[in-house]
RNA sequence: GCCCUUGUAGUUUAAUGGAUAGAACACCAGCCUUCUAAGCUGGUUAUGGAGGUUCGAUUCCUCCCGAGGGCACCA
């Protein structure tokens, strides 16, 4: 990035820090400095322990000696000592000024970064959302979902061409069992294409979907778990499905539209972007051809009737890739997943992969085969903590899942409340739009929040709650901006008295706004969403506080058009901070 | 048994070796004739335990305790 296109921001840290390396006698890097922890102790601290170390000096002295050496200029205004540290106070005007004009100069692409030249080619691949077909999407899923989403934003922000893919268990023991029993209640006695075709025939538009399959899988569970003995019928129907029987291969395929479908337009419903979605069923033969190459290349080796591949030296113990009846397991599927992508997409050179904890030392072991195979681009894996309810785990099989319907339903309710109680003039319409955002955004900013290596047990009462760190009491910050520009007829512009600002909430909100770019490249470079979330509290918080402090519309006409561009500005940014995590902001709410 | 993750106010959490451990929910007390009170202000409450490394430890190391997960035919 050339110094014409640096952020405000990060030119401040790098004259500050070149004041301070000029008093110091040495260098010091903007990465030193870090924010005082008390606002009126300065707004940049730089602590001087290493240096006493170097200079075998009291850090104290050294403190007293730099900030003495640091003079004010255009952006600072003084610079003090307190005990070891330096701490750094810049001009409200100065700062103000750039952070507006900086946000007004990238618009919406302000945040962004262009990846260097060299790196410009680079591709990569992130794979999310992989629920299953004849099982419900619950809030299990969300996670996930939303994870995903945010780093596909925030990567594509910091110059990265990212290809989204999903990936879905439409064959296995949960389809077979969905099927057994959908057969098996209808009491069809003769099993044919003709039978086939009736039953699926019955089944009502309205019931065509995961909720319909899901209670036939749980209920084929409980049978199941009742009367073990049944096991092998299901077996019989799954080997008939890998023997392609024309009947139960309808019946498998007409289901798995259904499903498909719907998936479809949940992720169009909560933002996921998936560019090519990878079905089980499609690496199923060749992750099996796989295995008969990995045997050959000795890679693989037969123990205990079973494929394996042994791991014992990596310690990653041993790797289990085809069952010892022949038949394919996750993991042969896989491999052959890995270079179907691999294939497809040739110029992808890092693969991310967003999954649950849980199955880290099972891609630790698929990496290591996979790196034995020959595969060169780094994979990466994303990993998060599981939803739970406060009952323990969710599981389809034992059909106590929360399906992101029913809590999208809940929340939405909760919102159309909220809503209309406030806005009792507003039209039908108006309310059901409002309500949908903050749904969303109530929701999502629920989700992602926290980092990701914490469990979330699911609490519904604190889902629908829209105080505090919520994602609406962000968009409510922003929505109040927006009614100060409202009010004003803004309309966008230049001029004002911008190095004439003087609040010291207009200071603190234009200190974190600045911020924004390089929170948001930290967030990319970490995989943690949540630092976004964490800024966009931040910021609605300073917004409230600049609400609270000063009366924008009734401010003499050259302040009053230099706080407008604050508000817009401010406004802007936290619409951009939303947006990396797939939040809308409403007009009004 | 081995391995991984994790333990911070009543609850959900922040701080990846530095200043007085920062928020939010809940609770209590205030603030709407004033750009939307889904807001703002104030108050009470926290690093699981014991050692060690360090000028300095929530952070790093060791042990113990608690929670969750994984470790061959599930996905």
């Amino acid at each position: 990035m050339t110094n014409e296109n640096m952020y405000i921001w990060d030119k401040i840290l790098k004259d500050v820090a070149s004041a301070a390396s000029k008093a110091a006698g040495v260098k010091v890097s903007s990465h030193d400095f870090v924010a005082p922890p008390n606002p009126n102790m300065g707004d940049l601290a730089f602590g001087c322990f290493r240096l006493a170390k170097t200079k075998k000096k009291n850090p104290a002295e050294i403190a007293k000696d730099i900030a003495s050496e640091i003079k004010p200029n255009k952006i600072i205004e003084k610079a003090e000592a307190a005990g070891p540290y330096v701490n750094v106070t810049l001009k409200i005007g100065a700062l103000a000024d750039l952070a507006i004009k900086d946000v007004e100069k990238h618009g919406e692409k302000f945040g962004r970064r262009a990846k260097s030249e060299g790196q410009r080619a680079n591709e990569l691949m992130l794979e999310y959302a992989q629920p299953n077909t004849h099982k419900e999407v619950h809030i299990g899923h969300l996670r996930n979902f939303f994870i995903g989403s945010a780093l596909i934003n925030l990567l594509e922000s910091q110059g990265w061409k990212v290809v989204p893919t999903s990936y879905h268990g439409d064959v296995g023991a949960h389809v077979s069992k969905c099927l057994w029993f959908m057969v098996r209640k209808a009491k069809v006695k003769d099993f044919t294409n003709k039978t086939a075709e009736a039953l699926l025939k019955k089944v009502p538009a309205e019931d065509r979907n995961s909720r319909y399959l899901g209670a036939l899988y749980s209920g084929a569970s409980k049978l199941l778990h009742e009367k073990p003995d049944l096991k092998d019928e299901v077996s019989e129907v799954q080997n008939k499905l890998e023997a392609k029987d024309p009947a139960w291969t309808k019946l498998w395929n007409e289901t798995r539209k259904w499903s498909l479908a719907e998936m479809k337009s949940i992720f169009k419903e909560l933002g996921v972007k998936v560019e090519r979605q990878y079905l089980e069923s499609e690496v199923q033969d060749p992750g099996q051809k796989i295995v008969d190459q990995l045997l050959k290349k000795k890679i693989a080796k037969k123990s205990k009737g079973a494929i394996i591949v042994d791991l014992e030296k990596k310690k990653l113990g041993v790797f289990l890739i085809r069952k010892s009846d022949g038949t394919s397991l996750y993991a042969t599927k896989d491999l052959a997943l890995a270079q179907l992508k691999l294939k497809e997409y040739p110029k992808v050179k890092r693969s991310l992969l967003v999954i649950d904890n849980r199955q880290d030392f099972y891609f630790q072991q698929l990496f290591e085969v996979l790196k034995q195979m020959g595969f060169k681009h780094t994979m990466e894996f994303v990993g998060y903590e599981f939803v739970t309810l406060k009952s323990g785990a969710m599981a389809s099989r034992e059909g106590n899942v929360v399906t992101w319907q029913d809590f999208r339903d809940e929340v939405l309710k909760f919102a159309t409340k909220e809503t209309k109680t406030r806005h009792k003039d507003w039209s039908k319409k108006k309310i059901e739009q409002t309500a949908w955002d903050l749904m969303m955004g109530g929701i999502k900013f629920n989700m992602l929040k926290q980092d990701g290596d914490k469990a979330i047990v699911f609490d519904i009462k604190q889902a629908v709650s829209f105080d505090g760190d919520t994602g609406p009491y962000v968009q409510y910050a922003a929505t109040r901006l927006g009614s100060i520009l409202r009010k004003a007829a803004w309309k966008g512009g230049t001029g004002g008295s911008l190095s004439e600002l003087d609040q010291l909430s207009e200071k603190r909100l234009a200190l974190t706004m600045a911020q924004f770019p390089n929170v948001v490249r930290a967030a990319a470079e970490e995989s943690r969403p949540s630092l976004i979330a964490r800024w966009c509290v931040e910021m609605a918080t300073r917004s409230n506080e600049f609400y609270r402090d000063v009366k924008v519309l009734e401010s003499e006409p050259g302040l009053k058009k230099a706080r407008l561009r604050l508000v817009a500005s401010a406004r802007q940014a936290l619409i951009l901070g939303l947006g990396l995590l797939g939040i809308p902001t409403p007009e009004e709410m």
